[in-house]
RNA sequence: GUGGGCGUAGCUCAGCUGGUAGAGCACCCGGUUGUGGUCCGGGAUGUCGCGGGUUCGAGCCCCGUCGCUCACCCCA
């Protein structure tokens, strides 16, 4: 009797050969860069205390009131899957004293992300990000760097089709003052419920609306740009001349809203232009604040979070995806149980040289396992039947070519 | 959480006004004994997402449910 199948829950991405490699092509470009500037990996858990997300992120935000899965344990504590990443860092940065070094502390990671929300394009429960923090500095120059580090990122992908949004959020004395003005706006309009409702929340939302009406009644609202402190638009403004010293075109957006608490001064967005309505492909920005709300120091951070999912989505639009990314050097078909044992040895030598190598098994046919190394991409073949065995030396053959040459099995690792 | 579309072989889909399933691709085997990609021949495969209901009879109609998908919302 037939068992009923088990599906994957609902709404969570899942890469499976060959998708698979297409992602792990994807991530390493992403982090690359990250490397290349010095950031050290940061392997966290994908589960933390439920406060860390509701004092690091913001009780108030989406992600924490109604997008976490959280959980009880076994030991009654409040456990939550992570819903991002920046939060998780800060507390191992606190509490493995790193803040107590040098300065910056500059850290990447990749990883799965949690939230409960209803899939679409591009939004699953379950996704992947890869992101960088520098800690410790208000230099605007490392902002201008971190900024260059996701667009390398996205350019090495070869992605073509995306832009670069930046803004300020200045400093809390900034916002406080933007804030008042802003309410006093926003109650002389005429809303519907679940809008002012939202701006009851956050009042940068509207901004935001896609709604030509809403649009419309806030085009005249006051700019959080034009209550910028002076030391916030200094800030700005170094982090705008070292991105044009980089050549790395932007676009200042004073409406963009981000939906975590945390963010402070330079914030960023990557969009992607053949996405749909899930067109985010990265994000980040300072979060001056953060580290002291979590009971550490008083140290400034800046980094970004980068849709690993979506970067593969935006790639495949783009049709930048390599063709593959994976082929085997050799391909190996014994013919007999003892050519299978001896190509076992063989296999494992090769691949001790570093050779990529695969081996025909079961009792296909020849022209079954020559079929297979056909598909599986490899570049050269070998049958090994008796007379190989005993005479010491293969044919190698070339695939594209179909020329083959004979070789000793012994020097196979040179000729390869 | 709200709304729209969809759910038939591994994949893409067809299936007329209800009469118990098909194509292409992919896959496997073979085309004389140990060499792939083309060509030719043959073959396996579906509880028609799941559960109810209407009917003599349902892949086609109705209800529910699960999932996928797109948008709102939110964001990576």
């Amino acid at each position: 009797m037939k068992k009923e199948k088990i599906q994957a829950p609902k709404g969570v991405s899942e890469y499976v050969p060959p998708a698979s490699r297409e992602f792990e092509w994807v991530r390493e470009k992403l982090i690359t860069p990250a490397r290349m500037a010095g950031y050290s990996l940061m392997e966290l858990p994908t589960f933390e205390d439920t406060q860390l997300f509701t004092r690091g992120v913001g009780e108030s935000t989406d992600v924490v009131s109604k997008e976490m899965y959280t959980f009880e344990d076994r030991g009654g504590r409040s456990i939550t899957l992570r819903p991002e990443g920046t939060a998780g860092v800060m507390r191992a940065v606190i509490e493995h004293n790193l803040d107590r070094g040098q300065l910056p502390v500059k850290v990447w990671y990749s990883g799965a992300f949690f939230r409960a929300e209803r899939p679409q394009a591009g939004r699953y429960r379950q996704f992947y990000q890869v992101g960088i923090e520098a800690i410790g500095l208000d230099d605007p120059a490392i902002d201008a760097e971190v900024i260059a580090i996701a667009d390398q990122g996205f350019k090495s992908l070869g992605l073509k089709r995306f832009r670069l949004e930046i803004t300020s959020l200045g400093d809390s004395a900034s916002r406080a003052a933007h804030h008042i003005e802003l309410d006093k706006y926003i109650s002389n309009l005429d809303l519907d419920e679940a809008t002012s409702q939202r701006a009851k929340i956050n009042p940068l939302r509207l901004f935001d609306d896609k709604r030509d009406e809403i649009k419309k009644l806030m085009s005249k609202a006051p700019l959080l740009m034009d209550y910028l402190s002076q030391e916030s638009m200094t800030h700005f403004a170094e982090v705008q001349s070292h991105l044009k010293a980089l050549k790395i075109s932007f676009a200042i957006n004073p409406y963009m809203v981000r939906g975590l608490d945390y963010y402070t001064g330079t914030t960023f967005e990557f969009i992607h232009e053949d996405l749909g309505a899930q067109s985010g492909i990265g994000g980040g920005g300072r979060y001056d604040g953060l580290m002291e709300q979590l009971g550490g120091q008083a140290l400034s951070g800046i980094g970004f979070g980068l849709g690993v999912d979506r970067a593969l989505l935006a790639a495949r639009a783009e049709e930048v995806v390599p063709v593959e990314t994976f082929t085997s050097q050799l391909f190996i078909i014994p013919l007999g149980a003892q050519a299978k044992s001896e190509a076992l040895v063989i296999a494992s030598q090769l691949r001790g040289h570093g050779h990529v190598v695969e081996i025909a098994f079961g009792e296909r046919a020849l022209k079954g396992a020559m079929k297979a190394a056909d598909k599986s991409g490899a570049k050269f073949v070998v049958v090994l039947g008796d007379s190989e065995l005993s005479s010491g030396s293969v044919e190698l053959k070339e695939m594209s070519s179909g020329d083959s040459k004979s070789v000793r099995i012994t020097s196979l690792h040179e000729a390869l």
